[in-house]
DNA sequence: TAGTGGTCTAGACCACAGC
DNA sequence: CTGTGGTCTAGACCACTAC
């Protein structure tokens, strides 16, 4: 038998987590403060260093708190941005103002970053959707947007390429009105538009290329657009940062759930 | 210095968790499949049984595989549900099985269970909306969503109290047509709505109440329902066990990004 | 230089599943 | 009973930050 008496007694990592994780809770520890090194987790509760360790990993898997070595750890800060998706319903204003989460009124700088343009085979299940014949290529454009200079989404978008071929389309600037435009002047206006999305964790490569914290969900977002005539012509896969987002969908119905 | 070179020779927690990722993704483990336990890690790579277990807790904080003690590791197998949010447009088929990812098309079991209904002073973000005087009550229904008996969702929706006071909303049964029914039959029928989302990790509550396995995020959808003259009547707040929920939305617009 | 987080060894004990 | 995952001690070394 060990003595684990010491400060105030023993206690496993899961209930040093719980401690901590109350007190961020409760304001004690409020967002950008320092929580407890692992020193001094370790005379507090009387544990050694790997259980104090265990007990913030516990803390950083739930993206409740971020470690900076040599600095210290402290309890994360959130910036969202709110994502409008039908946004011409949003703009036009029913209930507006009535949100649940606030973001960030003010004019936030948003920018893009690395447009990559090529060609290729597209993965089966884009094939599928965009109807695109054996053999038939798809151009793609991969894109990062940044919001404040921060990187919070990676966007790749897949066009049948018989469609876009020598098209502006093809080009890192769309020109005015972007790529639905230019598909509209092409005799394919996008008309109806399904968005499909699930949260996971990240793959490791989406966690650098997104400069994801620990504990940092990932948001997939994938839009088909479709014509008037059902054919879809882009499949948009996107990747958010979870911690850096709000979606929002507004829509009217007479019967809805 | 320590002699590392064991069998595969050394390698730390971060480079056993890439390479069997790796394998996962490489379909070289399939899901529902064994991973090798600590023992076999530890003779493997040359480490011991702390590291092995590290290299496994980065897998199972990805969400990717799950632990059962005394029986082993294995790779997670998902199960997906579909959720489709206007739900009329959905059925009235534009763009019908376009869609990215395949959920379940046989019918699954779903059910509801612990409904709970109270009166409580609302939290403030949830009064603003509802514009609820100071003092005012609201109406709280919670209930928990199972699919194949297993718990998919939690929900817990306010409404304003003297609105549904002593009518079938204030009871377990809301009757044919639900909430929204009994709301129009008393002049408030909701024709707008507004879903707000975001993703992060579980709260410990929200973790038993779910079941949720290691490196699962939730989904928090929060929908606003409208009446015509633009009073909010319904504030819905879900957390859905992010593995098994796939969101679809479906619009039609003339501008949209 | 002192303090902080990050990694690892070496060895121990416990709880649980499956045979 | 054996093997598996889960927890913890005790002590070491490294990499980085802030002063």
């Amino acid at each position: 038998m060990v003595d684990r008496s010491a400060s105030r007694g023993n206690a496993g990592y899961r209930a040093i987590a719980d401690a901590l994780r109350e007190e961020i809770d409760k304001g004690g520890l409020p967002p950008g403060s320092k929580v407890p090194s692992e020193n001094e987790l370790m005379s507090t509760y009387g544990v050694e260093q790997p259980t104090a360790r265990r007990a913030l990993d516990v803390l950083k898997n739930e993206g409740l708190i971020v470690a900076r070595r040599g600095a210290g750890t402290f309890v994360r800060e959130f910036r969202l941005y709110r994502r409008r998706s039908p946004a011409r319903l949003a703009e036009s204003g029913w209930g507006a103002g009535g949100s649940i989460w606030t973001s960030d009124d003010a004019e936030r700088h948003t920018s893009v970053d690395s447009i990559e343009i090529t060609t290729v085979d597209a993965p089966d299940h884009v094939a599928a959707v965009l109807e695109l014949a054996d053999g038939a290529k798809a151009l793609v454009r991969r894109r990062r947007y940044l919001v404040d200079d921060t990187p919070v989404q990676f966007a790749t978008s897949y066009y049948p390429e018989h469609l876009v071929r020598g098209t502006r389309v093809a080009e890192a600037n769309t020109g005015t009105g972007g790529v639905y435009a230019r598909l509209a002047e092409l005799g394919h206006r996008p008309v109806n538009f399904r968005e499909e999305l699930r949260a996971r964790m990240p793959r490791d490569s989406e966690t650098k290329l997104l400069e994801l914290a620990q504990g940092t969900p990932v948001i997939m977002v994938v839009r088909t657009a479709f014509t008037a005539k059902g054919q879809a012509v882009e499949v948009n896969e996107m990747i958010l940062d979870a911690s850096s987002y709000i979606l929002e969908y507004d829509f009217t119905s007479n019967e809805s759930n």
